[in-house]
DNA sequence: TTATTAATGATAGCAATACTTTCAGTAGTA
DNA sequence: TACTACTGAAAGTATTGCTATCATTAATAA
C-alpha cells in the first residue's frame, strides 16, 4: 500500500507552486541540501540554479527571494510534524500518553520519513534546528504574519496546547508551554551539537532519547502527572 | 556617587576596541539604534558610517563585519545581565529568593540602565530579543565557539545553573533549565509582540510582570519549591 | 620644539549578491 | 494550427561587503 501526503501551504509563500512541476521539485530538494551545506547566509539562488542546471530567473519564478523559500521549507516541516502527531495519537485515548506521543513526534520527525521523494525530512530537520528561527526573526514579521505566513507553526502550537489541556484543563500557560517545547527541542539539539556547555544533553547517539526524557520531564512535571 | 561598569569582552570579537575611542563609542551607540530600526539584515556598515558621519573604512577598522558586531553587542548584553544578577543576589542567602532575583534581572535588564552613556540597554534588549539568536546560528559557530566568542553567554548560563542547583542540588537538568529560561524569556516577549498566538503573555503594559510569573512558575515548579 | 605614531577621512575600486527584463525555444493543449 | 505555459539564455542594474591607498590631523615622546 502506498499513499501520498501533501500539504496545502499558504500561496503567499511562493509565486508558482513548486510542488506542481519538475523544476519545482528540484528546487525544493536541492535547496534543502544546499542550505544545509552552505548555511542560509551563504546560500544564494544563483548557486542553487547552478546546482540544478537551471537559471536564476527560473528559481525567481517560484520564490520571491530566499527568505520566502525558507519560510516555505520551515512551514512544510511543521505541517509534517503536525501530521505525525495527528496519526500518532489517532487511536490513543489517555491524555498523558497522547502528550508523550506528541513529544516523541517532535523529536523523531527526521526518522519516519521518505513519503515525498523530493523532500529529505532528516536534512530538513537540521535546517529547521539551525535556521528555522530566522524565518520569523525579520523586520517584516508583522506584515508576513498578517498574510498568514506562519500559520503552519501557529496551528501546530495551538494543536499541542490542546493536548496539554487534555492532561490538565486548568493549566495556566498551555500555549507558552507548547511553543516552548518546540523551541526548546530545537535549541537543545543545536546546543548539544555546537555549544555543549548550554545543555545537559550530550552530543552522541542517545541524544534523541535524552532529549525525549528531558522534554517529558519538563512537561509532565509542570502538568503534575510525573509518576 | 558614581561608578563605571566596564566589561572585558573577548578580543577576537573586534579588531580595535570600540570602548577606547570616540568613534568606537559612536559605532556602538548608533549600531544599536540602526539595527533596531532597520533590522539586522538591512543594516550595513555603509549606512552606519553615514549615520555617524564617518566612512565605511573606519567602521571596518573596528569590526571585521556586521556579524562580529552583533556578537559583540549580544555579549555586552549578557555581561550586563550577569552583572545585574550578581549585584542583585549579593546579600541574599535564601536559594529560592536568589533564583527569583535572577529571573527578575533577566527580564528587567532593560530598565535598570544608563550606566554607560553610549549603550542604551533598553534598545539593546530589543535587539537581543529580535536578533540575538542569529549571533550563534551561523555556519561558523564551531570555529567561533572555539575562540570563545560565546563565553559571555555560556558563563551566564553556567552561573544561573549554579543558582538552580542551590535550590535543588539533585535537579537533573540545571544547564538546560538555565539556558531555556534565557531563551524562553526572549522568545515569549517576541511572540507577545509579533506572534501572539504562540504565547499566553499578552502584549501590553503588564507584559513583564506576566512573563516574570510565567518563568517563576516554570522554574519553581520544576524545582519542587512552588508554594 | 620637532619627530613619530595612531587614528581618521576621502576616494576608489572590485567581486558578489539580489534582483529584473527581454526574448527565443519548446512542449502540451484547444 | 494557434495558443499558452514554462523554461532557458543573456544582459543589465543597484546594492552589499570588503580592501587598498594616501592625505590629514591629533596626541605623544624625544
Amino acid at each position: 500500500m502506498s499513499f501520498t501526503v501533501s500539504f496545502n501551504l499558504n500561496e503567499k509563500m511562493y509565486l508558482k507552486n513548486p510542488q506542481e512541476t519538475e523544476v519545482g521539485h528540484r528546487i525544493l530538494e536541492n535547496s534543502i541540501i544546499l542550505i544545509d551545506k552552505l548555511g542560509f547566509e551563504a546560500f544564494t539562488f544563483r548557486k542553487l540554479a547552478m546546482q540544478i542546471n537551471t537559471t536564476e530567473a527560473s528559481v525567481y519564478r517560484y520564490f520571491e527571494n530566499k527568505h520566502k523559500l525558507l519560510v516555505y521549507l520551515v512551514s512544510w516541516y511543521w505541517e509534517w510534524v503536525h501530521y505525525l502527531i495527528e496519526i500518532g495519537i489517532m487511536n490513543v485515548r489517555e491524555p498523558k500518553k497522547r502528550l508523550e506521543i506528541a513529544i516523541d513526534s517532535i523529536i523523531n520527525a527526521s526518522y519516519e520519513n521518505q513519503t515525498i521523494s523530493y523532500i529529505n525530512e532528516s536534512i530538513l530537520q537540521r535546517i529547521v534546528i539551525a535556521e528555522g528561527s530566522k524565518a520569523y526573526h525579520t523586520k517584516e514579521v508583522d506584515q508576513e504574519n498578517k498574510v498568514q505566513l506562519f500559520s503552519s507553526y501557529k496551528e501546530l502550537v495551538i494543536f499541542l496546547s490542546g493536548i496539554i489541556l487534555e492532561v490538565k484543563s486548568d493549566f495556566p500557560y498551555p500555549t507558552s508551554l507548547a511553543s516552548n517545547l518546540f523551541e526548546m527541542a530545537n535549541n537543545q539539539i543545536y546546543f548539544a551539537h555546537h555549544l555543549p556547555r548550554l545543555t545537559d544533553i550530550k552530543d552522541r547517539d542517545s541524544q534523541h532519547s535524552e532529549l525525549k526524557k528531558l522534554l517529558e520531564f519538563y512537561a509532565l512535571k509542570l502538568l503534575d502527572v510525573s509518576e
